[in-house]
DNA sequence: GTCTATAATATGATAGAC
DNA sequence: GTCTATCATATTATAGAC
């Protein structure tokens, strides 16, 4: 096997057992497993484990770039496009119930151990966050666009974290109708503010 | 020193350091380390590491059961009661920014290792669900009591996630404000719906 | 009730053969 | 590029002295 195909492969099992299991209860024997190889084949590819987690978050982050890419190319209504993030929560729901979800989880890990790679992983916060900043900038909220981000993602991470922890696929389904709701309601009121009134400022 | 306050100074150690750290990367070196006492000597205490956790867990339950009564005690209006819930995000704010929500990020951990305890750490949650929807019975949210619950359960993961992932206080206060507001709009309709019209069935 | 060994195991990581 | 040892360390847990 090419030496760039094994690599990919162990960044693939990792990125996976990192997500079920957490980064500090994986280990290499259980990569290692996953991908058929022997545990010191690893050091050829990773100098350390902590090598492994940057490569995935690596992999994370362009993964998620595309995504959102994709999402502006299949959606040319920024409304629409904002209720496709919301819908993650449905769309994952089984990975979500089972795992939470893999931004928050690994943030709340890596902030916990006061990892290194703490702020990289907060980097897939900061492309979800900077994506719906700018889609509420294209519906007219100027001013509060970050703060309607930011509580956008509390909305998906508070969701994910009860998702995980009662396994209550109603309780998704509300939330997630909920915000929908709600969102129509802060685009009607964009709206009226881009024709007839002043913008309100943030907070 | 006596064996019940030993055992208590041990739990007391281990609570702060699994919130801290959270519960697999502290060993019990780090706790022995912290009450001064020598590791082999635990197991006077405690047959295992999970018998600490499952102590810690019950400790947290008890705190949580008395806080609760305290925060009945000292108010009589439920409205009240349940923005005292929502203000902890900035009672706490200091340790949400630091380590995140003791409750949700010791739940995640436990979900992600499939421990035996997750049950009892989830009994958490459920000690603030039950105490919210009591909240909103009184209020006059027969139907929706429990979906109003976990919402404000919802709120306060999410807010404290990013909280921790972002460290930003305006954010959180902000979110905190933001909650406020939307609870006195909730309060107003339910007195309308007790004074006026039926109560509508939840979702 | 607390201590000092010590066992048994698992982990991340290295060396060197093929 | 992959393997089989092997090391060093850290972990949970036990045994037995005081």
């Amino acid at each position: 096997m090419s030496g760039a195909t094994t690599r990919a492969h162990i960044v693939d099992a990792a990125d996976q057992l990192f997500y079920q299991h957490g980064y500090e209860h994986t280990s290499f024997a259980a990569i290692a497993d996953a991908v058929q190889l022997s545990r010191g084949n690893f050091y050829y590819h990773f100098k350390s484990k902590d090598d492994i987690l940057d490569a995935v978050i690596s992999a994370r982050l362009a993964r998620t770039k595309h995504m959102l890419e994709q999402w502006e190319a299949e959606e040319v209504d920024p409304a629409c496009r904002v209720r496709k993030f919301v819908h993650i929560l449905l769309t994952n729901r089984v990975d979500i119930q089972s795992y939470g979800c893999p931004v928050g989880t690994l943030t709340t890990e890596l902030a916990k151990l006061r990892h290194a790679s703490f702020a990289e992983a907060n980097g897939l916060f900061t492309l979800f966050r900077a994506w719906l900043r700018d889609q509420f900038v294209l519906l007219g909220h100027d001013a509060a666009a970050d703060s309607l981000a930011m509580h956008l993602l509390a909305f998906s991470q508070g969701v994910a974290t009860l998702a995980n922890a009662f396994l209550d696929e109603e309780f998704v389904r509300r939330e997630v109708q909920q915000m929908c709701d709600w969102l129509s309601a802060q685009t009607a009121t964009a709206e009226r503010g881009v024709h007839g009134r002043h913008e309100q400022t943030s907070a």
